[in-house]
DNA sequence: ACACCGTACTATACACTGTACGTTAAGAAC
DNA sequence: GTTCTTAACGTACAGTGTATAGTACGGTGT
């Protein structure tokens, strides 16, 4: 019986064990001691795998991005990129914790590098130039990041009653003389925060708008 | 002389004094501790004006918001829209540190919801119903939210030397076999992660999207 | 078989963080 | 002068990431 045993640990495992810790606990949760803890090691054990904690970060978050299906192939370019679009949505939403992932740090890791290749792909094949193809490929990841990273925030908060309740209020507590349109729209706002609906009608405006101006090009 | 001299602090002064220090040391750099060391008190001092860390948060940011300036009233309602966009990632861009504000927490206090009236206001006006003032509001916030805060994060990692050089060696370390439109709009996609033009080239895409879809009602 | 060495892991420690709790003293009201 | 409220203090706790130093295992060369 080894009292240390060795090389049980892997830099795969710990990027799944930092996962699940995340889902199961919350994203705020998440530490490198819970992670060590949860693979009964020390907390220094996890600096073999990785620099750092954003190292670890970034390992998951590459991880999360492998779970992204390929682009379809044979659609016209629009339904393509809602496709993409939508897709990583929908890994947002099922792993909350991956809008921080990818708000906080920049990009890197081979699997991120391929759904970047997928999108860029379409956007070439379609007929956008290098400089527009790298605009709206920008345009349409900081729309996805920004939409839905605020949709999860809301939902979340959302979810805790105490939270919600000071929302409601300090909402309740604007007059309707100086506020007069965020106090009508109140319900429509609330409402709006999130939905497949509220998403597709940004990328929808998004995609109007290229499509636009693919067909009077400057 | 009164060692423990009173009614020097107020929330107001505590807020200008956070928001200091967060420009002068970074975001990440913020602490009640720091907050209360800079005012020369203790830190449970600040408890007696906020609740928490997060209500201080939300003070500031409130108190950021209350920067943004009027929106034109001379003007047809696309440009007007452009103009609030606009001026809000400039104040994003001013103050690094609004971006995380902004993502981190849901919106409340009065300054944060005259922005919003101005914005909803201008779509009312416009001749949007209800329901799509307030996806279009929700939209265009989102998407400056994001795009803005991509710009100022990226900003960020290449004012770090260390961090900016990984990222080029792991740019660079992708086979252009596997990642040919990657590799090929490399030199694009560092130029287009921010700056005037590629926030303008996505805002113009949601307004053209919008116009269109306010000439051909369904 | 045995010494060796790189490496995987442990242990300890430091400088932080936010904040719960209990105490003290200044200023106002009577 | 007495009493009440409250602004600010001090202490303490349970965390955090990680620098540094030490230890024992596994594979390799002889």
């Amino acid at each position: 019986m080894a009292r240390t045993p060795r090389n049980t640990l892997s830099a795969d495992l710990i990027v799944r064990t930092a996962l699940e810790l995340m889902e199961a606990k919350g994203t705020d949760a998440f530490s490198l001691r819970g992670v060590a803890g949860e693979l009964g090691v020390g907390p220094m054990a996890l600096y073999t795998y990785f620099r750092n904690k954003d190292d670890l970060y970034d390992a998951v978050r590459d991880h999360l991005m492998g779970l992204l299906p390929a682009v379809p192939s044979d659609e016209a370019w629009p339904d393509q990129v809602r496709a993409v679009c939508r897709s990583l949505r929908l890994l947002m939403l099922q792993h909350p914790c991956l809008a921080q992932l990818l708000a906080g740090r920049p990009l890197s890791g081979h699997e991120t590098a391929r759904v970047a290749e997928g999108l860029l792909g379409v956007l070439r094949a379609a007929g956008f130039d290098a400089e527009t193809a790298a605009r709206t490929h920008t345009t349409l990841f900081t729309y996805v990041l920004g939409s839905t990273s605020w949709e999860i925030q809301m939902a979340a908060e959302r979810r805790d009653p105490e939270a919600w309740r000071r929302l409601r209020t300090s909402m309740e507590s604007l007059s309707a003389r100086d506020f007069p349109s965020v106090v009508e729209l109140a319900p429509e706002l609330a409402r709006t925060t999130g939905g497949d609906e509220q998403f597709d009608y940004g990328l929808d405006l998004l995609l109007a708008g290229l499509q636009l101006q693919v067909r009077t090009p400057s």
